[in-house]
RNA sequence: GCGCCCGUAGCUCAAUCGGAUAGAGCAUCGGCCUUCUAAGCCGAGGGUUACAGGUUCGAUUCCUGUCGGGCGCGCCA
């Protein structure tokens, strides 16, 4: 519809352009947006505000020149100036109407788009350390990239999400000698406990699991603990699988799937991490200081060097992590989303200023990231501190089963990244009921129900008739109903370009809410065969968009609550 | 001190990347179930968009400064 009305104008300009009233190389940008106030009119353009100079004329004197000079058009009922010189626009009922006619047809695919054009786009996402179970900032990472993904693959991308292990760093010894010392029955506080030892429970349970021989089998690795408290090496791989699992059971409870799991081990015993370094060296990048090895990060942006080779031989978690967007791009990915928590805003630079270095032809912005701000907790109206070293903090799990995974998944996504957020557990617990997830999902399972009902009367929905028949539909609701569905492929393009997958939780609320009024005003299931046929196809239509939305979301659409 | 993200109703958050009278949910108050699901609908109150300037037809949005919050600033990851 908006490409119609920009059509318009085109045509509009062009034809003054002819009569000279507009310079002929005037090329105003033409922009078509949604009206908040059906006062408005469906539509609102500001063309004649942003030309108006181009003609030499006032706004509102030239927008009337502009609405006498608009072609008839079978779609356009009226066209007014308003306010410092919009121009409103007044669609036909047929028009608004016809997109119900669309969503029946698509069904699924209504609002997709193919601008990603089956490019491949990776998202990287959670990517937690094994040293503990996933909490509620991994959540909100684990929604958000998937949602991410989901919103590329609905604009045409090939996305494949992936998570990256830690493996191989010194937060994975601090794992293992706690894990050993309660093998041996040291506890936090004791004498011989490491001073940056993980203080949580569910150490003593990976001890106790160990020591009683158990065998893990995790996503890539099975590893059968060998008993021997002494067996720090065995303790250590025991560990890791074992938390692994953990971390695969939670994301699984919260229907997140990964396509790879990269182990940054494999990137040392591959030797990546060594070709990096040599390649930084290689290109004049480094120097030595101090029994260091550095990177002059200050050549692409940042505030000052950075240590990669420390004195003790070994490397610093960026190096790694530069060989591992190499190897991102050489896998052919020409778009990277790295969807990560804010805390780890300072490595944006540093990534991307080896990558540069390495002169591999690899883009500035090369890769992307959308950061989510922190998620603070409130239980009991405190807030919990989130201590992974304490062992204190609220798991993903513990969400899931309290909240439920819809709401949980709903309530993480639903906000800009950019915004802090605060999960009060009491609230969401207490008020589940309430949570405007439910209000989406109900608005669906009412259309569900009005088919069932149908079927219980004897009754039977003719779609051909429906749709043939759209033009009963005179309320003012149903236009707007219609015209707010007419808006959900853009609000897919528009999330999609901005990262920002919480518009479509937004849409979703707006476009429920409409439903319901509409559904309490207007009877469905009438008398009228016509006007009930072409009733239900409206219904119809706004549970496929409910539906396709809820599946970017990864939220069910339940057929009845 | 420096960098990043923010500051919008009592609370939690939106606002279609500069548009018209800034919107929802929760909470408060008042209505609506013998008719398709009341997990719903309708209505009321609640705002100097932290503050001060600037840019222009027009600013919650962009720029500068001040104040306030979060997160970083390690030869940890």
């Amino acid at each position: 519809m908006k490409q119609e009305l920009i059509a318009l104008i085109q045509a509009t300009l062009d034809s003054l352009k002819a009569s000279g009233q507009l310079p002929a190389d005037a090329a105003p940008k033409i922009m078509v947006d949604n009206t908040k106030d059906k006062s408005h009119g469906d539509y609102a353009s500001n063309i004649a505000m942003v030309s108006s100079k181009l003609a030499g004329q006032k706004p509102r004197d030239w927008a009337e020149v502009l609405v006498n000079a608009l072609p008839t058009s079978p779609i356009l009922k009226k066209a007014e100036i308003a306010g410092p010189g919009f121009i409103n626009f007044f669609v036909t009922e047929a028009a608004s109407l016809a997109v119900v006619d669309t969503i029946l047809n698509q069904g699924s695919r209504y609002g997709h788009n193919d601008s990603g054009k089956g490019q491949k786009v990776q998202v990287e996402f959670v990517s937690a350390n094994p040293t503990g179970p996933l909490h509620v900032g991994h959540g909100r990472g684990a929604a958000v990239g998937d949602c991410l993904a989901r919103l590329l693959e609905a604009n045409g991308w090939h996305a494949t999400r992936e998570f990256y292990y830690n493996d191989a760093g010194q937060q994975i010894n601090n794992l293992a000698t706690s894990v050993q010392c309660r093998c041996k029955g040291i506890a936090p506080g004791d004498e011989g406990w490491p001073e940056d030892g993980y203080q949580g429970e569910y150490i003593q349970d990976v001890a106790n699991s160990f020591m009683r021989g158990d065998t893990i089998e995790s996503a890539d690795q099975s590893f059968t603990g060998t008993k021997d408290a002494e067996d720090l090496e065995g303790i250590r791989h025991f560990a890791v699988a074992y938390l692994r699992r953990e971390q695969d059971l939670d994301l699984k409870a919260f229907e997140v799937d990964f396509d790879v799991y990269f182990l940054e081990s494999s990137l040392y015993s591959e030797g990546k991490v060594e070709e990096t370094v040599t390649t930084l060296i290689e290109n004049g990048y480094t120097y030595e200081d101090g029994g260091a090895l550095w990177l002059k990060t200050t050549e692409f942006g940042d505030d000052k060097d950075r240590v990669m080779r420390k004195t003790d031989g070994g490397y610093t978690y960026f190096v790694p992590d530069v060989a591992y967007h190499l190897n991102k791009w050489q896998r052919g990915f020409k778009r990277v989303i790295n969807e990560q928590g804010a805390d780890h805003h300072s490595t944006v630079t540093r990534v991307r200023a080896g990558l540069q270095a390495l002169k591999a032809d690899i883009p500035e912005g090369y890769p992307d990231y959308v950061l989510h701000q922190m998620v603070t907790v409130m239980k009991g109206g405190e807030e919990v501190k989130l201590s992974k070293r304490a062992g204190s903090y609220v798991t993903l799990r513990d969400l899931i089963d309290e909240v439920g995974r819809d709401a949980t998944r709903y309530f993480l996504t639903a906000r800009a990244a950019t915004s802090q957020l605060t999960f009060d557990i009491d609230l969401a617990r207490s008020q589940s009921n309430d949570n405007p997830v439910y209000y989406i999902q109900y608005a669906h399972a009412r259309v569900c129900s009005i088919l069932r009902k149908m079927k219980e009367q004897g009754l039977q929905w003719d779609r051909e008739n429906g749709l043939a028949k759209l033009d009963r539909l005179a309320e003012e609701q149903e236009k707007l109903l219609a015209n707010q569905l007419a808006r959900f492929p853009e609000v897919v393009s528009i999330a999609c370009v901005q990262n920002a997958p919480h518009q479509i939780a937004n849409y979703l609320h707006e476009l429920a809410s409409s439903f319901h009024g509409y559904y309490n005003n207007h009877k469905t299931i009438v008398d009228d065969v016509d006007l009930r046929d072409a009733r239900i196809a409206l219904t119809q239509a706004a549970k496929q968009v409910i539906a396709n939305g809820l599946q970017i979301l990864g939220i069910s659409a339940p057929e009845e609550m």
